[in-house]
DNA sequence: AAATATAATGAACGGTGTTCATTTTTCATA
DNA sequence: TATGAAAAATGAACACCGTTCATTATATTT
């Protein structure tokens, strides 16, 4: 009975669609404005149509979050590829402030958007944790070759996340205008803040 | 003529009664679920009201930033105390972690929400740069009697500020999932974190 | 007391996420 | 190939939201 297995294949594909809409649209305009029916009517379906492929917005979001995160893994295999855990620690730091001031949408919607993880855990920790795993790995080796000056390999990853995070954020919500630096000069700060903050937990 | 002082004053009450409910609100219920209309209901008048005192939603929200601003400062006066730099910064490192952890209804308003400042900048540089200046005196002394392995008072400033906000907004969005921590242990946690940075960059 | 100026109202507009009775389409069976 | 059941899609309706503005009510001045 090959029907079955076509209908299912459509409505996966039917999904997918949503997904890659959405995606483009959160990425576009971010998830605030794009509204359920302004992706019903990208797709050429009604509203309703949304709905029996996902059980609400935050859902749609938990989909897109899980391929952010895939996304941002890729950067981190791909730029941080140095054999020296410092500089390789280094690099994972510039990416990750990178890929914030390049995908500021997609960033929010991963790390600053007040929604699904607030109650759901486990899809939260199978989305991040492949992203944090990389940054444990990294500064395992780190702290194992003794190169700095934290030790719990927990807390290092959680610090160096959240001064990454910390950095990003305060200027994807222009926090950083009361500092008195030009517009453009920030992502060179935001970097700069970052090796230097790496320079200064490093023996 | 003392109808015209009657007014002013009626309509300063008027504006500082609508203030308050918001904050109160806000602080309760957060910004996105306090609505215009619920705060008109809240004193009784008409939604249309708010508007005669206030251009719309967001001018409520710099006014409550404003006062939450003002209460950090507070806290960071009366909590950073110590004669010595150092501990006076981990004093300032201890209050911003708390303040944000007893308070994130605020914090998130202050620190988190997309709102007013991406565009106004100057209502922002006169709310938060009280704060900001808080830390950068603070900082000053340190490097002054080179007590730090940063050397820029600005650059440290801005990576003190984003480790401290990173880890408690981190939390607030319910990122730290991802770590095997339960619950409770979270606020030691970042107080500890926030501790071990400030060591790591000390000389 | 009448006219004017100020203040407050609340219906209306265009938007949101979500639901669900109804209609359309698809498919297996007779 | 016609028919009835199952699946899919619809779009109006609900309860919200921020905001506007013609209308009404109140207060002040003349």
């Amino acid at each position: 009975m090959g029907v079955t297995d076509r209908k299912e294949r459509e409505k996966t594909e039917m999904r997918e669609l949503i997904r890659a809409t959405a995606m483009k649209m959160f990425l576009e305009d971010g998830y605030a404005k794009t509204s359920i029916r302004s992706i019903a009517e990208a797709i050429e379906y009604s509203p309703g149509t949304i709905y029996l492929y996902f059980k609400d917005k935050d859902e749609l979001l938990y989909e897109v979050q899980g391929e952010a995160y895939g996304q941002l893994l890729e950067v981190f295999k791909n730029e941080a590829t140095s054999t020296d855990p410092l500089e390789k620690l280094r690099q994972v730091g510039r990416a990750y402030i990178n890929f914030g001031l390049q995908n500021p949408e997609l960033y929010d919607l991963m790390f600053i958007i007040r929604a699904p993880m607030n109650v759901d855990e486990e899809i939260h920790k199978a989305n991040g944790g492949n992203c944090f795993a990389f940054l444990v790995d990294c500064l395992s080796d780190c702290i194992n070759k003794k190169l700095l000056r934290i030790n719990d390999v927990e807390q290092a990853s959680l610090l160096v996340w959240a001064t990454a995070h910390g950095l990003v954020s305060l200027n994807l919500r222009c926090r950083l205008k009361i500092m008195d630096q030009p517009e453009e000069a920030i992502p060179q700060i935001l970097i700069k803040s970052m090796e230097d903050y790496l320079a200064a937990v490093t023996i």
